[in-house]
RNA sequence: GGCGGCGUAGCCAAGUGGACUAAGGCGGAGGUCUGCAAAACCUCUAUUCACCGGUUCGAAUCCGGUCGCCGCCUCCA
């Protein structure tokens, strides 16, 4: 069995990976922000802990997620108040969005997902923990936490702690820290905040970014758990801070692998909203997009490499999404043809040598790709390195209808870590109609009526079916 | 300035020192099938891996340098 090897951030370095618990794996996955509709690049972020959730349940674990939503902020504070909403009723709308998005591109559940609001109490019992172990100090009632008790601080991150004094950079005077260094644990409240503030025992006022995630993840997980995953972006400062948190807080060992997924780029530049190319799901869906190729899009290229989007509605380029298309519809037709032969097999019939040795190569190498480190590039040579051997071998009637049916169970069971095939027709499709329109097509094509058989062809197209005469006969899709 | 990544065909992209005479997708060119087909299928499409040195019996893969691109460096996945 191929051993699982992931590149983790904190060793740098490819490493075999060994669940804590034997056969589970405990998974924490730094979630949104709900301040606004939620953008493709962040659901690369999503692809990619879905392809890990998926490969680690093709392997035969048992996964338990954690996907937090960061319910406060300054900006979900900023924006509420700005819109008279409470902050509630604000982020509520793009945490329902965010859910409806990961259903619309088939990102399998989490486990669990801890809203910031709701964890407060822990976290506030993190920050009594970090104050009693003397890793604090307070400033205008505000908590810090004080880097220099945490000898390791910087390790993910690969930063020498004294670099960031001659660094930092912009408003860090804000607060009254003591260093630039330190982060707030504890927000004490201002005006600007409103009616948005708790009681803790050291004053009134909101939790600071980092906190939550140390919190709920311990909650859920445990102190100490298998994988955390976010964006690279997140490595520092934030996942730096949850680690000094965490362990001076509870205590270590935190998290063994920490996985960080690079980001979505558009046309070669960083998106950006003041770029103009920052675009929403919902926006590439309404421009006529379908979630499958967006979800193949942003699955295609390994984690840790920038992906890059050619797209620009303004000159109604969309290379990308182009490409994914077609590759999608090389897999459907394909899946299509063997749907089809495989209703012809017989009980009885064998599978030939050749197919066999055929699948069982292409499943090794399926499988060895995904363990290094989810090499989906080369699981996907491997899909198409399948489906052109089988189609040459469809192409000379080397495959049998039985062989067809292996194959097309081989398909299946890989797409349950794709997640990227057209589920099977449903009945909603009136099946016997356009069997009916066929007949009368290829009645027209015998009596040599074309304009009458076009006709036919076209209104099926406009009704999203594609048919296709094949030596076989006449066959039919949903397109 | 500090830390890190990347440069493989027109484009996207695997490649974990030796069967690489370098996967796969898109695009392009031929062809098969068809009444026709925009479809489908087949075949072809990098003597070469940014450049220069080095290590090695052997390097796209390791080391050094040069050039170019990108990311992070306090609340952005």
């Amino acid at each position: 069995m191929s051993k699982l090897v992931f590149y983790n951030s904190l060793t740098r370095q490819k490493e075999e990976f060994r669940s804590i618990n034997p056969g589970e794996v405990r998974l924490y996955t730094c979630g949104p922000t709900v301040h606004d509709y939620a953008h493709i690049g962040n659901y690369r972020a999503y692809i990619f802990e879905d392809l890990l959730r998926r490969t680690l349940t093709f392997f035969g674990y048992q996964v338990k997620q954690v996907l937090n939503i960061t319910d406060i902020d300054d900006k979900t504070i900023k924006k509420s108040r700005e819109q008279g909403l409470s902050l509630k009723s604000y982020t509520d709308t793009f945490t329902k969005s965010f859910f409806d998005d990961l259903k619309t591109l088939r990102i399998e559940p989490a486990e669990v997902y801890p809203a910031a609001t709701e964890h407060i109490p822990e976290m506030i019992d993190l920050i009594q923990k970090l104050i009693d172990k003397e890793h604090t100090y307070t400033a205008d009632g505000s908590v810090y936490f004080k880097i220099s008790t945490f000898p390791d601080y910087g390790k993910l991150s690969n930063i020498q702690p004294d670099q960031l004094i001659s660094s930092a950079r912009g408003d860090s005077d804000e607060y009254e820290k003591e260093d630039v260094r330190d982060f707030a644990l504890w927000k004490a409240w201002t005006e600007d905040d409103g009616d948005v503030f708790w009681e803790a025992p050291f004053g009134k006022g909101r939790p600071g970014w980092h906190i939550e995630c140390s919190a709920m993840a311990t909650k859920y997980l445990g102190t100490h758990f298998d994988i955390h995953t976010g964006g690279v972006d997140n490595k520092f400062p934030h996942h730096e801070n949850e680690i000094a948190q965490s362990i001076c807080g509870y205590g270590g060992p935190f998290v063994d692998t920490w996985l960080h997924c690079a980001h979505l780029m558009v046309n070669g530049e960083k998106m950006a909203k003041s770029l103009g190319n920052f675009y929403t799901l919902r926006e590439i869906l309404d421009a006529g997009f379908s979630p499958r190729v967006i979800r193949y899009f942003l699955l295609s290229a390994h984690y840790r490499q920038q992906l890059n989007l050619m797209y620009d509605p303004e000159t109604g380029s969309h290379d990308s999404f182009n490409a994914a298309a077609s590759a999608l519809e090389r897999i459907d037709e394909f899946k299509a043809k063997l749907a089809d032969m495989k209703q012809h097999s017989a009980a009885g019939d064998l599978i030939s040598r050749k197919t066999i040795e055929l699948l069982d190569h292409s499943r090794i190498a399926f499988k060895d790709a995904l363990a290094n480190d989810l090499d989906i590039s080369g699981a996907l040579g491997v899909v198409f390195g399948m489906i052109k051997e089988a189609n040459k071998r469809i192409a000379s009637g080397e495959l049998s209808n039985m062989d067809a049916q292996a194959v097309y169970e081989r398909l299946l069971r890989w797409d349950e870590v794709l997640g990227v095939l057209e589920p099977d027709q449903t009945d909603e499709i009136d099946a016997a109609s356009i069997e009916a329109l066929i007949a009368e097509r290829n009645q027209a094509r015998a009596d040599k009526n074309f304009a009458r058989s076009d006709e036919i062809r076209d209104q099926l197209l406009a009704d999203g079916i594609i048919i296709q005469d094949t030596p076989q006969g006449t066959k039919w899709r949903k397109k």
